[in-house]
DNA sequence: TAAAATTGTTATGGTTTTGTTACAAATGAC
DNA sequence: GTCATTTGTAACAAAACCATAACAATTTTA
């Protein structure tokens, strides 16, 4: 579940914000000053929507130095279009912007467009060893060119255990990985689908790898 | 690779396209004077983002003089919108046109949406699985050679799909490529327009292939 | 301009996936 | 080999998700 840092002094408009990125599945953290603005950025944030106007430090100071050692993307909100001139002109590396007034659809829809793009030029999510295909991306797996019909949870499970050769997840890890953070089920739940997984791969013979059982541990998948 | 040129007196903003181009995979060049542009037009060049407002020769001469012998897609920028009149009104022949401000995502947005669309003029889209045919450019699609009556949302899901053997596509994904940048709709009109086209799609038999729906991700077109 | 076609939205009910639990089986320590 | 602990499995309950239909809005056509 990505996180967003929303940074604007007016309450209404982030709280309305909030809960419509949180109908959309983002978590969101508010800021209403530039400066706690720089101080929750620190908290592990997937984008950032930052308002031009704010008191302390504005956006465009907010967003230089979030530039300075980050790559996060940002988009800039601006009460009117003049900015843009100033969001260009200074080169301080905004993703996006979006003008006021907007609706909260549009937002959620440039948010989820930048966050998309983002992941499509950073990672291909495609995975082959041996004769094992994982493509994240296009939700598709295959042994042997043969399509195994996961759902969402399975590849997802699958695809954290391959690109990660040998490496012990812990049940606890899986959950934070593929659940997300804020999620707080039985830690059994992943023995249920690591089972209905594994009777999925298991119709297909893979004598090169599996996804074996750490004792005491959790999970792994090796290739032999 | 396609070459972009970029026609604007003001660095600041050229030098961010550029950059933002190049990160969306187009290599660009930089004029910002009219009579620069037309220079560098020599050099085979894919499409041409031009500004209206510029020393020595103004965008809409430089889009004129392009027309005389060239149909390469322009792209005009305005600084406001009553230029909108003039550009379409007086039949210079751009392609598209921008209103400042914008965002370096709409640019890139409207530019692959314009390469797009000379794409589909030139280069016939024709689709032939099994018995299924699709042909964007004419928007007409058939079974067995009987002609089925899409319209063009329905045709373009198709073509999207079955262009993508076995990939998933998200809902909202559909909406950027089929709908488009700036369209700020429900994801559950996807779903709506899925069951129309299946609802024509299955009047025919198609043993060989299918619409699918992908659990908890979205749609996929599969060749059995 | 009116009618028809297309497109967008919403509510409902049904389906698939996911989460949980209880119990059996396996494992490792002793 | 026995026991305590961990894991596998199956069945059920809950939640998430989707298909459909009916209707509203918009666009196109006549």
């Amino acid at each position: 579940m990505p996180k967003l840092l929303i940074a604007d002094d007016n309450l209404q408009i982030t709280n309305i914000l909030k809960d419509y990125a949180l109908k959309e599945g983002f978590e969101s953290v508010v800021a209403s000053t530039g400066t706690q603005a720089l101080e929750l950025f620190k908290t592990d944030i997937d984008l950032v929507l930052l308002d031009v106007m704010m008191p302390e430090l504005d956006g465009f100071s907010v967003c230089k130095e979030i530039r300075k050692h980050s790559t996060t993307p940002i988009i800039m909100v601006t009460a009117r279009g003049e900015d843009y001139e100033r969001i260009m002109g200074l080169d301080i590396g905004a993703d996006d912007y979006i003008v006021k007034p907007f609706s909260p659809a549009e937002v959620m829809a440039r948010v989820k467009a930048v966050l998309r793009r983002i992941d499509v030029q950073s990672n291909s999510h495609i995975i082959d060893i041996d004769n094992l295909h994982v493509d994240l991306t296009a939700f598709k797996a295959s042994i042997n060119h043969e399509e195994l019909h996961l759902t969402k949870k399975e590849i997802e499970l699958l695809y954290t255990l391959a690109a990660n050769n040998k490496q012990a997840f812990s049940r606890d890890n899986l959950l934070d990985q593929v659940w997300g953070y804020s999620y707080f089920g039985d830690s059994r739940t992943v023995d249920a689908h690591m089972t209905r997984l594994r009777a999925k791969l298991d119709k297909y013979d893979h004598p090169k790898w599996d996804v074996k059982t750490v004792w005491g541990v959790g999970y792994k998948f090796e290739v032999l």
